[in-house]
DNA sequence: CTGAAAGCGCTAACAG
DNA sequence: CTGTTAGCGCTTTCAG
């Protein structure tokens, strides 16, 4: 049962341990014939190398560590997260490494599972998502140099590496899209407080009213309790106002299906009484009803690229960007165009 | 920088390395008194065990391979995948185990990825996910006796660890939902055509309509393809037909999601015109317009579970019960129910 | 209760 | 081109 090791190889195929160490890491300098000898005997004798002795020598454990932030639960709901977890696989698998995932609960398991991987030599590398406005563990990380990667940006240092959208921009890109529109009254429905991505965004819209001297009118700014299931509904306060907004600019497309619900429950119909251009593009955004316009911000590039990033530090290459920005694009959907019917 | 060891920590301490690893491991016999000094000594020096060392003499990594479908890019789509995750990732973290995760692009690299899993002892049992027919994966396993359990269930073995819905009668049950709402005309649009659970599915709709003296008509039977890009839809084909169904049974919610969609573009809306109920109750089922009537099968408890078992497996428990069945629930929504207004 | 010694499976100089 | 020799950091008998 118990597996093979690197010297019953060396024995069967009559060479040195050192020897079979050699084919296994494409030394170059083998003579083709123990190669093959070598080769055969692992294969009769169905050798595969044990990593944990390998990586506890050559200090490199071809592992990428991903910490799920405390609101892991928020997030799992997200489609989002999913995609971007694609990405990372992706690119993670072409360049034969894994991705080793922990959850945590509180910023205090958060920190032992970074512990754990980091100082464990568990992981060559981290990727850290949704950073918040200061995280202790990016300092953390940062002091000890080891490496790692934020999805998203880093309000405190610009040295750090990071993947991340122009949020800025893709707010003020989607809430313009409503202005050209002809909206003058856009309300906003923003995402978790503390979350850097959710400032920006708010930030971005803020400047697209500005600039077309629209109004920001306080009492449209709705928060993500919108969604939640309890009686009390946040939308009807802002719809029941003297002056009510045209439009939403909405920060997440699962919030903006929540929106529709709502405003469709209230008797107000999209994009009839009510536009919404929202964020992410997930592959639901276009399944609903009216599919929703929605700022596409490469989500499974977001991940493809962060991990790349990631191994890139690790493998020691010189990194001339450190912080890469992932372009969006606007996805016009009915959400937000009235047909000509 | 590079991390402080056992030997560290001993000298500090003025005892041996093995008194160190004692009270690492919780060794009974050991002076309190012994225990305080290595305790002060570790915090001192920032010390972490390193786990590779670790588990290269114990044989045991507290980790857990995931190895992700070949049909992944479908599978992530889903919110599905995340939810069953976040119940893995629940219980794997409460035993202090971990996920590592490798993702295939066909079946060479699936099962590639689990012998580097597997044979270079990097996990302690693995996680299969939406298993096909047979499996040469689980037949591998099994002659291995590598502890690993099946999230769905197997055809072929009767003593692999599962953890599964009852498909057959959730199906059965959607069905009947639909048939005490008065229908006598119902369709069914299927998931993926070659996964175990989309057998049972079907076969649970099959059996409630030849229960009721129903028609099972092929006619009405959809594939997946309906959820395509392109413009061909399938679904307007069925709903063309003479006799065509006033109500679905719909194999996923994602897929609802598009059905609905497509539906309400050929000028039907859900309920008044085809009422509709699906499997999973996905977050964002609720959050439809209209809300998705669906079977609820508790994908949380099915990650939970799954590792649960596994992790039981692999601690040597005695397992009374291989096979666990999830219970599902019906929860009636208003794309299954008129409206009295 | 604690230390010394051996070794998990692999790699990496250093000699041949 | 290949074998020998030392460990990587930790656990685990076996003696005290």
């Amino acid at each position: 049962m118990s597996s093979a090791t690197i010297k019953d190889v060396a024995k069967l195929a009559g060479v040195s341990p050192s020897t079979v160490s050699r084919v296994l890491s494409q030394h170059p300098k083998i003579s083709p014939a123990t190669v093959r000898k070598v080769k055969e005997a692992m294969e009769t004798l169905g050798y595969h190398p044990n990593i944990m002795a390998k990586s506890l020598v050559s200090k490199s454990t071809q592992t990428l560590g991903l910490v799920l932030p405390r609101s892991a639960e928020e997030l799992f709901i997200n489609p989002f997260f999913s995609e971007v977890l694609r990405g990372m696989l992706a690119y993670a698998n072409t360049a034969k490494y894994d991705l080793l995932m922990s959850s945590a609960h509180s910023q205090q398991e958060e920190l032992e599972a970074v512990n754990r991987m980091v100082m464990g030599r568990r992981v060559d590398g981290i990727i850290l998502m949704a950073p918040r406005k200061s995280d202790p563990i990016v300092d953390r990380l940062r002091e000890h140099d080891f490496p790692f990667v934020l999805l998203g940006r880093s309000v405190d240092y610009d040295d750090v590496l990071c993947v991340n959208n122009d949020n800025r921009k893709a707010a003020y890109d989607a809430t313009n899209h409503l202005i050209e529109q002809g909206h003058t009254r856009i309300g906003y429905v923003s995402g978790p407080p503390d979350l850097v991505v959710s400032e920006d965004r708010l930030a971005g819209y803020r400047e697209a009213l500005a600039e077309a001297n629209l109004p920001c009118n306080r009492e449209w700014l709705v928060g993500t309790e919108i969604l939640e299931k309890s009686g009390f509904h946040a939308i009807s306060l802002v719809m029941n106002l003297p002056e009510r907004p045209t439009a939403f600019v909405i920060a997440d497309d699962v919030v903006a299906f929540g929106l529709i619900r709502e405003l469709y429950q209230a008797g107000l119909s999209v994009p009839q009484d009510v536009s919404i251009v929202s964020f992410n593009n997930i592959v639901m955004s276009e399944l609903s009803n009216p599919p929703i316009s929605t700022i596409d911000i490469g989500i499974y590039h977001l991940g493809y690229l962060t991990v790349q990033q990631l191994i890139r530090k690790i493998s020691g290459e010189a990194i001339t960007q450190p912080q890469i920005t992932v372009p969006h694009r606007l996805i016009v959907r009915g959400s937000s165009v009235r047909s000509h019917k």
